[in-house]
RNA sequence: GGGGGAGUAGCCCAGUCGGUUAGAGGCGCCGAGCUUAUACCUCGGAAGUCGGAGGUUCGAGUCCUCCCUCCCCUACCA
C-alpha cells in the first residue's frame, strides 16, 4: 500500500525527511559511483566568496547549478561535482577589519600581519563551512567537506597553524600540519571544495604570471591612479565601475592672477580643492574662444562659452582671444611659498631641466565648456588626465599625498591633515590671500571605493599590470596574424568566438570589454592574497617573476628557512630574498598581493590538476559549462578565466556560459534591510521551502531581474500544490480501492492515451530544453503539463477512481495515472529535487524491487515513454477542450448551470482529424452534460461559411486590392468554386490562399471560435429538469458530507422531506452515489446527530439531512 | 560622454517574416459557475493613444528617422 500523503503538506518538513534520507542512503554516493566512467559533463563552478552566509541571490545560481548537474546525471554522465570557494582579497580583509576594529593598515600592521592573515583564512573556514551546510539545504549536490571538520581547522589554526592533525581524504587518512592540511583543501588526495587559499591555486599563478613575464607583457606603471585612502590601495579600472555614486562636492572656482599682466588672472573651477596645492598648469581649449571680463576692479580671463554658469554678478567683455593665444602665460599657483612646490618646480621640465618651472597656462584639446570656466586646473600628481597631459608635456608632478590620504610634509600648513577633510580650510585660506572667486555645491557622480564606500583620490604610484596590447584602429577581419600575435586582447576575442554565450547580448559584451580594456592592474598594497611573485631590483631596476615556489626555492638567498613549511602568503613568503637576475644583488618580493581575480582565473587548471595529472586535466578541460549571474563578470570571472586560458593554452577553459540577472525585491528595488523587502536565505528556506525557491529560480527569465519575495513565493507554492493535490488525489483513492502498481498495462481509452501522449511530450521536450540550457521554457512546460493533468485528465477521469467504477476501467485509470505522475517525478527531479524523491519514494520502490529508491538514481525517462507520443490525439484533446469552454460559455450566457443536463448539442468541426474528435464526443457529452452531441455538416442551416484570406500568402501578389478583398470577406460577398477557389472583391484566389472557416448564423445562439461552432439545446423537459434537480440534491447530500467532516467512504442515512414528486425516481441513484444506506422520506428524527439543510429545486424546497453510520469518523 | 537593451491592460509581461479584430500566460479586480483531491479550479468581464512625433507601405506594436523615459555596459570631464 501506498503511504498515506496529506492534502496540504508540509513542504518544509519534507525537505527536512528528504534531506536525512539521502544522509542515511548514502544516495549521492550512489549517483556518483553508478555514473563513474560515463561520458564526461564537465561543470566548472564559480567560487562563491567564502565571506558571509550565503544569500538567497546565490541561491539563485545554486539552483542552476544543481538543476543542470543532476539532469545531467540523469543522462547518466560522469561529473566531478566540485564546489568552490574564493578566499583571498580585500573582501575577507574588511570583515575581518571591521571585526577587529581596525580604521587604517597601521592597525594590521601593529597587530602583525601574520596573525591577521590566520584570522583571514579562519573567516574563510568558517563561511565555507556554513555555506556548505546552506547549499546542502538547497538540496545542492556536491563533492562537500563535512562542515565541523573545516570548523574543526578552523579552530586549530587559531591555536597553532604549525600544529599536526589527521583528516580522512577519499583515499585515506592524511596527516600534516594544520597550516598546509588548509593549504591543500580540494587537492585530489584531500578532496572537497577547491578553495582559491591553495598551495596549488597560488602556484599556478606564479606559472601564468611568469609566461606572461616571458612575453613580456608584465611591466611597472607609475601613474596618478585610483586610490582607497582607507583601505590603502589602488583600485583597478575593473574595481572603478561598481563604485560610482552621486556625491556633492565644493564647486570652486579659483583666480590665478596672470604674472605678465598686471591685474588680470585666470578663473579656474575645480571640484577637488585639496588637489590645489599639487597645481602644475591650467589648460585651455587651443581652438575655444576667451575673453577678457570686468567686475569691479579686477578683469578675469574664462572661456566665452562659460560665462553664463560661472561668473557671478555683472560684467563687461573686454577682449576676446582664442585659447592658443593664451597657451604660454606664466601664471601665480595658490600653494607656491610650499617647500614641495619649490622643490618640484625647481627641477624644470624635461625639455629644459635647468630653469626652475613656472606655473604656466597650456593647451589641451579635451577641455570643454559645458562646465566650469573652460580653464582647467591640471595636478598631475592628483589626476589621472592630468597625468598624462603632464608627461606628455614633460612638467613636474606633485604628489600631495600619503597612502591613507593624508598630506605628506612639505605642504606647510596642510601637512599631516587628511586631504578631502581641508576644503573649507583651503576656501578659506584662499579667500584670504585673495585666490578665492567663487565657492557652490556641486553634485556628481564620484568614484568611491567599492568595498568601503569611501571616495577615492588620485595618487600617484607604481601599480604592476599586464599588458593588453594595442588596440588597432580597423576592423578586427582586418587584422593580421603578426597583429593579434602582438595584442593579447586580440587572442581573447579570438577565444570568445568559440565559446556559446547565453544570452547571445552576453558575447558583444565581452568583445566590448575586450576592445576597451586597460591593462590589468593586478597589484593591491594589502596583506591577504596571492603573493605577487615579483622580484624588483631597487639596485639594477630589473625585475624577475617567478613561475613557482620552486622557483623560489632554487633561486633563494636568504630567508627559506623562515618559510618553508608555511603557504606562500605574506608575512612569510616575504622573508625569501632571491638573486636579482640583472645584478646578483639580493632582491625582496615586491610588497604586493595580486588580484583576486588571478585568483578565480586559474581555477580551470589548479582545480582539475593542470600540473598533477594531465590525463585528468585532458578529460575535464574545457568546461562544457559555466554559470554565473553576470553583473561584474565579464570584467572579472569571465574576463580572468579567458585571459588566463588564453595565454597559457590559447584555448576556451569552457564551452558554454549561461548568465543570469540580478535578485531585487519584490517591490522591484534592491533587497535593503531598512527597506524591509530583503529576506536571508536561511529564513527563506524554513518559510516557504527550497523547493518552491528553487522553482521560482528555475521559472525566472534569466537575462532579467528577478522579483523575489513571500508573495512570488506564494505564487510558486501554488503551482506545486497542484502538483502534489494530484499526486495526492491519486494516493487516497488507492488506498481506498487497494489499488498497486502491477505490471503495466496498455492504455486503452483516449484519455489515458492522451494523457501518456501528453507525457512523452513533456519529457522530450524538457530534455530539449535543459540540453539548450532554458530551464525557463522548461519549467514553464512542467507548469503547463500539470495544469493538463490537474485539470483536464483528472477533472474527467475522477469518476473512474471511485468505488463505484468498472473495476477493469478503474485498474486502467489508476495505472495511467500512476505511470503518469512516475514520469512526472522524474522529470521535475532535477529542479524539484526534495518533492520529487519524496512523492516517487512512495509511488516506486516498494512496488518495484528492481527500481532505484530514489528518482536521483533513475535515468531521464524521455526514451521509455517515447512510444506513447500521439500528437494527432493532441490536437483533437486541444479541440476537444475548446468545444468544452464553448459550450459553458453558452451555458453561462444562457443561465444554465453544467448539473442541469440538456438534451443535446450541435457541433462544426473543421478540419481533418474530425474522425478522432469523434472519439471525444463522449468526453465532452459527459464533461458539459448533454445527452447527445451532433454534427452539424456544411449544409446546416445554424452556420454559415466563412472565407478568411491568407495575407501572407497574397499581401505581395495584390497589394492595393486587398482592402477590397477583406471588405468582401467580412461581408460574407464570395463565390466559392468547384476547385476550392474563391472569387471575391473581383480576385479569384486559389484554394491554398484562403481557409474556408464556419461562423455562426446571425441569431442563433451559439459560440465559436476559428470555425469551430457550438450550439446547445436550451429546451427543457421536464424530464431534464427532473435529473437536474437530483444532480441538485445530490450535491447538497454531499455538501453535508463534507460539512460533517464524513471519510470518503463513510456510509450515512439519509432523510429527505418535500421532495417534488417528478425527483422521487432518481432518488435511488442519488442514494448510491452519496453512500447512503438507508433513505427515509420524511423529517430526521430530533437530536439524531444528524446534519441538516435545505435545497432549492425546481418545483419547492426539500429538506435533507444526513448521519454518518461509520462510528468514529472524523474527515480526512 | 560613448555603446547596448527596453517602454504593450492596475501590475509582471508574450507578440514569428509587417497582414487588417492587440493578447499566450501569470498576479490583481468584478461577475458567474464547478467541486467531498484542490479555501481550489473553470468560464466570462472590465480595462490599452502598443512611450511621443513624423516617415515607408495597400497595410505598422513590428521597418526607418527624430525625441522622451527607464535599465544595463562603459567612462577620472576638471
Amino acid at each position: 500500500m501506498f503511504q498515506p500523503v496529506p492534502a496540504r503538506p508540509d513542504l518544509v518538513a519534507l525537505e527536512h525527511g528528504v534531506l536525512a534520507q539521502w544522509r542515511e542512503r548514502a544516495t549521492f554516493s550512489r549517483l556518483r559511483a553508478q555514473n563513474a566512467g560515463g561520458k564526461p559533463w564537465s561543470f566548472l563552478d564559480g567560487p562563491i566568496t567564502a565571506n558571509n552566509p550565503m544569500g538567497v541571490h546565490h541561491a539563485w545560481g545554486r539552483t542552476y547549478k544543481d538543476l543542470f548537474q543532476r539532469f545531467h546525471a540523469m543522462l547518466g554522465e560522469d561529473q566531478r561535482w566540485q564546489n568552490g570557494f574564493d578566499c583571498q582579497g580585500l573582501w575577507v580583509e574588511v570583515n575581518v577589519e571591521r571585526d577587529l576594529g581596525f580604521t587604517s593598515k597601521r592597525d594590521i600592521e601593529a597587530y602583525g600581519i601574520a596573525e591577521f592573515v590566520s584570522l583571514c583564512k579562519q573567516r574563510v573556514l568558517t563561511f565555507a563551512a556554513r555555506q556548505t551546510e546552506q547549499s546542502v539545504r538547497l538540496g545542492m549536490w556536491m563533492d562537500w567537506n563535512d562542515p565541523e571538520e573545516l570548523r574543526r581547522l578552523r579552530d586549530l589554526l587559531a591555536v597553532d597553524p604549525s600544529q599536526t592533525t589527521t583528516i580522512q581524504g577519499p583515499h585515506g587518512p592524511i596527516t600534516d600540519t594544520v597550516e598546509q592540511l588548509v593549504g591543500r583543501l580540494g587537492m585530489p588526495d584531500v578532496g572537497g571544495s577547491y578553495f582559491t587559499f591553495s598551495n596549488e591555486n597560488n602556484d599556478l599563478i606564479w606559472g601564468f604570471l611568469r609566461e606572461c613575464n616571458k612575453r613580456g607583457w608584465i611591466y611597472k606603471g607609475h601613474d596618478s591612479m585610483p586610490w582607497c585612502p582607507r583601505c590603502g590601495t589602488g583600485i583597478s579600472q575593473h574595481e572603478m565601475t561598481e563604485g560610482y555614486q552621486d556625491r556633492e562636492d565644493p564647486g570652486l572656482t579659483v583666480r590665478f592672477p596672470l604674472v605678465d599682466r598686471p591685474g588680470e588672472a585666470l578663473l579656474v573651477w575645480t571640484t577637488t580643492p585639496w588637489t590645489l596645492a599639487a597645481n602644475v598648469a591650467a589648460a585651455v581649449g587651443p581652438e575655444l574662444e576667451y575673453v577678457r571680463i570686468r567686475q569691479a576692479d579686477a578683469t578675469f580671463w574664462i572661456g566665452k562659452g562659460t560665462l553664463k554658469q560661472s561668473v557671478r554678478g555683472p560684467f563687461e567683455v573686454l577682449e576676446s582671444r582664442k585659447g592658443s593665444e593664451l597657451v604660454g602665460w606664466r601664471y601665480t599657483g595658490p600653494f607656491d611659498d610650499l617647500a614641495a612646490v619649490r622643490e618640484a618646480f625647481a627641477k624644470g621640465t624635461r625639455d629644459a631641466p635647468d630653469v626652475p618651472y613656472e606655473h604656466r597656462v597650456i593647451p589641451w584639446t579635451e577641455v570643454g565648456e559645458d562646465e566650469g570656466t573652460g580653464i582647467v586646473h591640471i595636478a598631475p600628481g592628483a589626476g589621472a588626465e592630468d597625468f598624462q597631459l603632464g608627461k606628455s608635456l614633460g612638467l613636474p608632478a606633485i604628489g600631495p599625498i600619503d597612502e591613507s590620504g593624508h598630506y605628506y610634509s612639505g605642504f606647510g600648513w596642510l601637512t599631516g591633515r587628511e586631504a578631502p577633510a581641508v576644503a573649507e580650510a583651503i576656501v578659506d585660506d584662499l579667500e584670504r590671500r585673495g585666490f578665492f572667486y567663487h565657492l557652490e555645491p556641486y553634485n556628481h557622480r564620484y568614484p568611491h571605493c567599492w568595498r568601503c564606500q569611501t571616495p577615492l583620490l588620485f595618487r600617484l604610484v607604481d601599480e604592476w599590470f599586464i599588458s593588453m596590447g594595442p588596440v588597432y584602429d580597423q576592423p578586427r577581419e582586418t587584422l593580421t596574424r603578426e597583429q593579434v600575435d602582438a595584442s593579447l586582447r586580440y587572442q581573447i576575442m579570438e577565444i570568445v568566438d568559440q565559446i556559446r554565450w547565453i544570452p547571445g547580448f552576453g558575447y558583444e559584451r565581452e568583445l566590448d570589454w575586450l576592445l576597451n580594456m586597460h591593462d590589468w592592474m593586478i597589484s593591491k598594497k594589502r596583506y591577504w592574497g596571492l603573493a605577487l611573485p615579483i622580484y624588483d631590483c631597487p639596485n639594477c631596476k630589473t625585475f624577475t617573476v617567478l613561475g613557482g615556489v620552486a622557483d623560489l626555492e632554487e633561486l633563494a638567498q636568504d630567508g627559506w628557512e623562515k618559510f618553508k613549511g608555511h603557504t606562500p602568503h605574506r608575512p612569510y613568503i616575504d622573508e625569501v630574498t632571491i638573486r636579482c637576475s640583472g645584478c646578483g644583488e639580493p632582491v625582496q618580493r615586491i610588497a604586493d598581493v595580486g588580484n583576486p581575480w588571478l585568483d578565480a582565473g586559474i581555477v580551470p587548471f589548479s582545480t582539475i590538476h593542470f600540473r598533477e595529472d594531465r590525463e585528468f586535466w585532458e578529460k575535464w578541460f574545457p568546461a562544457d559549462f559555466i554559470t554565473e549571474s553576470f553583473p561584474g563578470q565579464f570584467r572579472n570571472w569571465f574576463y580572468a578565466m579567458l585571459a588566463m586560458s588564453t595565454v597559457l593554452r590559447r584555448e576556451p577553459p569552457f564551452r558554454t556560459i549561461f548568465g543570469y540577472g540580478t535578485l531585487v525585491g519584490e517591490d522591484g528595488r534592491p533587497m535593503h534591510k531598512s527597506w524591509g523587502n530583503s529576506i536571508e536565505f536561511d529564513e527563506a528556506a524554513e518559510r516557504m521551502g527550497v523547493d518552491v525557491m528553487r522553482w521560482m529560480y528555475a521559472s525566472a527569465r534569466p537575462e532579467d531581474n528577478i522579483l523575489f519575495g513571500w508573495h512570488t513565493a506564494d505564487g510558486a507554492r501554488r503551482r506545486l500544490l497542484v502538483l502534489w493535490n494530484t499526486y495526492s488525489f491519486f494516493v487516497t483513492y488507492a488506498r481506498l480501492a487497494g489499488w498497486t502498481p502491477t505490471a503495466a498495462r496498455a492504455a486503452e481509452s483516449p484519455m489515458d492515451r492522451w494523457v501518456l501522449a501528453r507525457v512523452a511530450r513533456l519529457a522530450a521536450a524538457v530534455e530539449d530544453r535543459l540540453q539548450d540550457v532554458d530551464p525557463a521554457a522548461a519549467a514553464r512546460l512542467i507548469d503547463a503539463f500539470i495544469e493538463d493533468l490537474s485539470t483536464w485528465y483528472l477533472r474527467l477521469s475522477r469518476r473512474r477512481f471511485s468505488r463505484n467504477a468498472d473495476p477493469a476501467d478503474r485498474d486502467a485509470a489508476f495505472s495511467t495515472l500512476h505511470a503518469a505522475l512516475v514520469t512526472v517525478t522524474r522529470i521535475v527531479a532535477p529542479i524539484l529535487p526534495f518533492m520529487a524523491d519524496d512523492m516517487y519514494g512512495n509511488l516506486v520502490p516498494a512496488f518495484d524491487a528492481d527500481a532505484p529508491d530514489s528518482v536521483h538514481l533513475t535515468s531521464w525517462p524521455s526514451q521509455e515513454v517515447a512510444r506513447f507520443a500521439d500528437p494527432a490525439l493532441e490536437t483533437a484533446m486541444a479541440m476537444a477542450r475548446r468545444v468544452v469552454d464553448l459550450t459553458r460559455t453558452l451555458r453561462g450566457t444562457a443561465g444554465l448551470r453544467v448539473r442541469q443536463p440538456l438534451a443535446r448539442m450541435w457541433l462544426a468541426l473543421p478540419g481533418a482529424d474530425v474522425r478522432l474528435v469523434e472519439t471525444l464526443l463522449g468526453l465532452i457529452a459527459e464533461e458539459v452534460n448533454v445527452k447527445a452531441i451532433e454534427r452539424i455538416d456544411d449544409e446546416s442551416t445554424l452556420v454559415d461559411r466563412r472565407v478568411k484570406p491568407l495575407l501572407p500568402k497574397i499581401g505581395k501578389r495584390l497589394g492595393a486590392a486587398i482592402p477590397a478583398v477583406m471588405t468582401a470577406a467580412r461581408d460574407g460577398a464570395f463565390e466559392l468554386h468547384a476547385d476550392g477557389s474563391v472569387t471575391l472583391g473581383g480576385v479569384t484566389l486559389a484554394a491554398d490562399e484562403v481557409e474556408i472557416l464556419a461562423t455562426p448564423r446571425p441569431g442563433t445562439a451559439v459560440a465559436h471560435d476559428e470555425g469551430l461552432v457550438v450550439v446547445i439545446d436550451t429546451d427543457l423537459t421536464p424530464a431534464l429538469r427532473a435529473e437536474g434537480d437530483a444532480r441538485e440534491l445530490q450535491r447538497a447530500i454531499q455538501d453535508l458530507r463534507k460539512d460533517a467532516g464524513l471519510d470518503l467512504d463513510a456510509r450515512i442515512e439519509l432523510w429527505v422531506a418535500g421532495l417534488p414528486a417528478e425527483v422521487e425516481p432518481h432518488l435511488a441513484s442519488v442514494a448510491r452515489e452519496t453512500l447512503a444506506d438507508t433513505v427515509t422520506q420524511g423529517a430526521a428524527p430530533e437530536a439524531g446527530g444528524a446534519t441538516q439543510a435545505s435545497v432549492e429545486l425546481t418545483n419547492g424546497t426539500a429538506s435533507i439531512a444526513i448521519r454518518g453510520l461509520q462510528a468514529g469518523s472524523t474527515g480526512t
